[in-house]
DNA sequence: ATGAAAGCGCTAACAA
DNA sequence: TTGTTAGCGCTTTCAT
């Protein structure tokens, strides 16, 4: 008889419920009925059974519980870039909501890729999260609608959903950068630019119509080459603003979409330092020592939204059965000094 | 952690294989051939298959699939802080090892609270992750002897293990510290202040030990009131600085123990412009913007801390069965002016 | 108070 | 090529 290989050890060998029952000398619900705190154990059998417990080492398989009770206690987060601090930050909130619930969180990163998202997405369907907050990489999310018919509790966050009817907890991007270039104007700004992410991208849309309604409020007219939407890539923002900043007739001031371009307006407006005239810079969101900086922007609340879709979920989870709603989050404007510069010419 | 009752309405209306199976007509196994891509299947049984899967929306409940084959294809990753960049970063590059392995990763905060730390990694130790990341909180983690032992493969990160042998990936804290201090002596400093973490925090330690070598190194003596541990809270750091930077010989230098030190520091020095000389500062890890504020730093690479670390524990999940082994990631100093200013008195 | 039996949805092993 | 039978480790139901 020869040994057969065994290529994939099962979980180690790990004791199970029936390994500690045969120990403890009693029946496999009452070893259950231990581990889950349950009555109707005697204080001396209990006292036999963790003893066994404690011998074999044993741990409970969440994985086999949850397959019998249906629901996993896990909720997913499908976001675009653990790296980013705004995303982390958003994680963090829904993390602590999650375990107020006493609920687990996964989450991923699609890296801003609609396939990645939606691979995601559905492995984490696979997986039978109760739950998922999805910030979308795409525009179409008709993909979750199976999911959710079958009771995926689902909610967007940051940008809405595309092409089907679901929650949505986002931030005032129009009012923010409407909000942001008007205060530019208010500071004499005429020749204003925008630099911000590509026009598909639902939030960088909604900034940017914030920016051009500040503007006709103020009876400015826009200048088309005032206008960059596009990749933020460091290289396509300084060359987008170089192009701005250039000419006989330059922007005085800049609104910055997103707070990757404002970093890197502001590695540009520091690195030009001395080659130019002072050129005002609102940014949209916050950036890490923006105080230190002086850097004018309008902050978003990251945890806010992560917070608010969280406890939104759990309203569901919990039997809410409401239309599908939209939460908008306020933004609000930080001046700190590179807002607030004059314009330095006609 | 009080788990919210829910209404029922459970994953229970989804379809299974069997549901498939009834619906095409064919045997339970034909349907997970299928699913699966295995072979033998006509091209005919499969559309019909297909067609049924599609028709009632069917997706394999990886919970079963998980119970059934022994291995979850998930590893966990027991982090301080996820709204962190830093660890953030680590995060992000552990999860694309995971991925290129086909893993999934869970991660969670133990928001440097040790108690919490155990909970996260033992929770997940009863999904059945396949391996653990751990960085760590306490400072004891025998609790995780017994699972390391059933075959959870385990990699600590950032910090060693407490009190057992395990794999760990770390930073080369005591050589950077070194290197720093070594940088602000040669510019001519003497009187050089040291702000870090609590002592017991095992990086921490490395750190102050750098400086304290670095110092030794050039004949310097090392006065006690020029070293600050404990908390990082912003309010104690900045009071730790007003103490070293006042009274008859101030330090001239400062090396901040790491990055929210620094960005506290930052803040402190930028506050006091005018109100006192210039004070050199190198920090430990970077800071974002630390290019634009011209902050000399060593810098951690969190990225290839995580990287290292993940492939790591892929190596021991193939199989891989050597003694524990530890691997120290290289820092470097990256001069931006911060840590080049002379010392401004005697 | 305790336990035996029947699944949860899936895959491995073995028929047919 | 296809289907049947056992489980994976746990909870549920219903006896005892």
């Amino acid at each position: 008889m020869a040994e057969t290989p065994r290529p994939e050890p099962r979980y180690g060998n790990r004791p199970t419920m029936k390994d500690v029952a045969a120990r403890a000398g009693v029946g496999l619900k009452t070893v259950s009925r231990v581990v889950n705190g349950e009555p109707g154990v005697t204080p001396e059998t209990e006292g036999r059974v963790r003893e066994a417990i404690d011998a074999l080492g044993f741990r409970r398989n969440d994985s086999a519980r949850v397959l019998r009770k249906g629901r996993t206690a896990t909720v997913g987060l499908v976001l675009e870039d653990l790296a980013d601090p705004f995303y982390g930050q958003l994680s963090r909130a829904v993390e602590e909501v999650a375990r107020a619930h006493g609920t687990l969180l996964i989450n991923g990163s699609s890296a801003a890729d609609p396939g990645r998202e939606q691979e995601l997405a559905l492995t984490l369907c696979a997986r039978r999260v109760d739950g998922l907050i999805v910030i979308p990489a795409g525009d179409d999310h008709r993909y979750l609608e199976p999911e959710m018919r079958a009771g995926v509790a689902t909610v967007f966050a940051d940008r809405p959903a595309g092409l089907i009817d679901a929650d949505a907890v986002l931030s005032d991007g129009f009012g923010g950068a409407r909000d942001g270039v008007a205060h530019l104007i208010a500071h004499g700004h005429r020749r204003i630019g925008f630099v911000g992410d590509r026009p598909r991208i639902h939030t960088a849309a909604e900034r940017l119509r914030g920016y051009r309604a500040a503007m006709e409020d103020a009876g400015l007219p826009v200048d088309e080459r005032w206008v960059a939407s596009g990749s933020t890539e460091p290289e396509r923002v300084t060359a987008a603003l170089a192009a701005m900043l250039s000419g006989p007739e330059p922007v005085t001031a800049l609104f910055a979409g997103n707070n990757r371009v404002t970093v890197t307006a502001v590695r540009v407006l520091a690195g030009r330092a001395g080659g130019g005239p002072p050129v005002a810079l609102v940014g949209f969101d916050d950036v890490e020592l923006g105080d230190v900086l002086g850097v004018t922007v309008i902050a978003q609340d990251p945890a806010a939204l992560g917070r608010t879709a969280a406890e939104l979920l759990f309203r569901r989870l919990d039997g809410a059965a409401e239309a599908p709603r939209r939460v908008v989050i306020g933004t609000r404007l930080v001046a700190r000094g590179s807002g607030e510069v004059p314009p330095s010419s006609g």
